[in-house]
DNA sequence: CATGAATGAGTTTTCATTCAT
DNA sequence: GATGAATGAAAACTCATTCAT
């Protein structure tokens, strides 16, 4: 092991001065030297650390991907933990996955990298695979109350469609927060019912 | 006395090239190189037909909106004259939104533009004037089947956002027309009814 | 002749356009397009009046030249009707040069076409001959005074350089134009109890 | 740890190399480049010690500034230890400043930089911060004389401007430096006499 | 005469990356 | 590990001039 730790350290702290970086400008406009200010390093240390450029945007989507992974497992461990029957615990995590997409700071930062998304590869399979997974999720949930797989994943597609297309107009107008967490929850209400 | 005005043409043309570059670049990675080679012309000269590359941006932006504009009143003149019921209205409404909105193309194109308007002040303006006008129309034909204000407000806000996130799914996987077609349809079936 | 006035006018007003873009921009920062617009006419239309963006201002100087020449001599023949003793002549011509000089606008454009003659050998060409002319001048009522050509030229030249250094500060710094104008004649009247 | 820092004697360099320029093309028309070429490095690297060219040239007339300003203290202490009665003291002055002003390459670039300040504030303020300076160091002298400020001001304002009146001249005919000298000279002793 | 269109060379500036120490 | 130095390619934009009508 060594010193691996402090290099982990030190890529974290970069991924944290990305993401700061990213609430100020776009990624294409945010330099290098942005990103080694913003972390309190010189910026061709970087690449020490990095690859490349787009090297840190890849991980810095990764380091969301698994945290927001992780705080799920943990969460509905916990659900599965106190028991509750599926109407409460598709609530639940309803709930959850509020608290992350109201999260306006990080929904900003995240219409940009769908953006870049569209045209960069890596972006793109990486953007697919945490949707694919959080599909998955919902399938599973919708399934369990007994409807078939083909419905189950149109339904999840609808959910996680309604949600961005929320956090998109959350984002760009200053609808507020309020306003979005109760037109939300209304929507999943339903969703409910119907299940 | 003078040349033959063409300017009107070769806008419409550097627009059109903007529109072909975006299905290849983003918007930043795109250069006036760029856009000049597609509209085969030479580049400096779309410095005498805009004054900057966001200028063409902002125009390419306003052709869509008054495009879209245009289309959607002689479409929904002509509904009117076809004396069809407020529900069918609706529903009319509806396909004809999804014309648009399954415009793969189009979707792609628009949703870099979205990631622009995060950091553009001038482009924010402009789309959150497209959803506002678009809000607003939905929320006539709403309040038309006797809802209040405030209902009619936030159920275009909730139709317009299924709307665009089923749109980023759409663009960003392979996710078949047909599927999304089919989805985008249950969901606004379920609004009819519900209204 | 036919329409040579209206070429002849044209000429004119377009030296007058150069005239009031050079008391906002340099004469580099100045663009064709900007005389143009400044006297209401396109930009292209200049090359049909002048060869060249400099052989406007080629012409610009030559402008100032006869005008103030002639101005000269008319002013110049006036004394000479009066009747003044040699000291009084004197006393007048410097005050005739102190109404060119202490024109502010004028001296402000100049220093800016002196900084041209240090590289274009044109423009240099056409200053010294100038100061030349005004030299002459100036040595020829110094020597009407009994004085030999060296002294008169030493003189002149004194003169000369006095006067332009005062402008150069009244022009760049905020001094103002009475402080100018009593230097000034402090100066000359030295001048002339010396002589 | 990192590379030896040169960055003080690279600084110089690219000064040293407008230097040059300056002697060849005005400063609108010197590129960032022919400074690069001048200096002998890729003219990208320019604008990693400078922020911009126009930084670059109000360094340089720093540089200008306070070179002269830090000659002229040396200077004055060594006269002070010489124990020169006011008149050689200002005898001494002048000579001074006749060695700086009959540099004719340095009064060369120092026209084309007046001219600048026409336009450029950050310049002009330069400018009258150098001339300020040298005017208060002049009416220093001529107090010491006995004179009250107001005489001093206006005196030394007159030293300045035929001073500067004649390195116009200088510069911009082939006027030979006896020439120059010997009416300079002349001038100060008559200032002298009478002060 | 007059104007809109077009060109091409040129400008400053930015920046990811690499290199040397 | 860390940093300053250096590079080279590319970017947006300007503009005098020329051309066609």
């Amino acid at each position: 092991m060594g010193r691996k730790p402090i290099k982990e350290q030190r890529c974290k702290e970069i991924l944290n001065a990305l993401y700061r970086c990213l609430l100020k400008k776009s990624f294409s406009e945010t330099s290098m030297k942005d990103i080694g200010d913003e972390a309190g390093i010189n910026s061709s240390l970087l690449h020490y650390y990095f690859k490349s450029k787009e090297d840190i945007l890849l991980h810095f989507i990764d380091s969301i991907n698994t945290g927001y992974s992780e705080d799920f497992d943990i969460y509905s461990r916990d659900l599965r933990k106190r028991g509750l029957n599926h109407r409460e615990f598709l609530q639940e995590s309803f709930n959850f996955m509020n608290t992350i997409t109201s999260d306006e700071k990080l929904q900003f930062i995240w219409l940009g990298i769908w953006a870049i998304a569209l045209f960069n590869p890596k972006v793109n399979a990486r953007i697919k695979k945490m949707y694919t997974d959080w599909s998955r999720r919902i399938e599973k949930i919708i399934m369990s109350e007994g409807h078939d797989p083909v419905y189950a994943s149109r339904m999840a597609m609808a959910i996680m469609a309604f949600q961005e297309g929320m956090s998109m107009l959350l984002v760009c107008f200053n609808l507020g927060k309020k306003d979005y967490m109760s037109i939300i929850k209304d929507f999943q209400e339903k969703i409910i019912e119907m299940l």
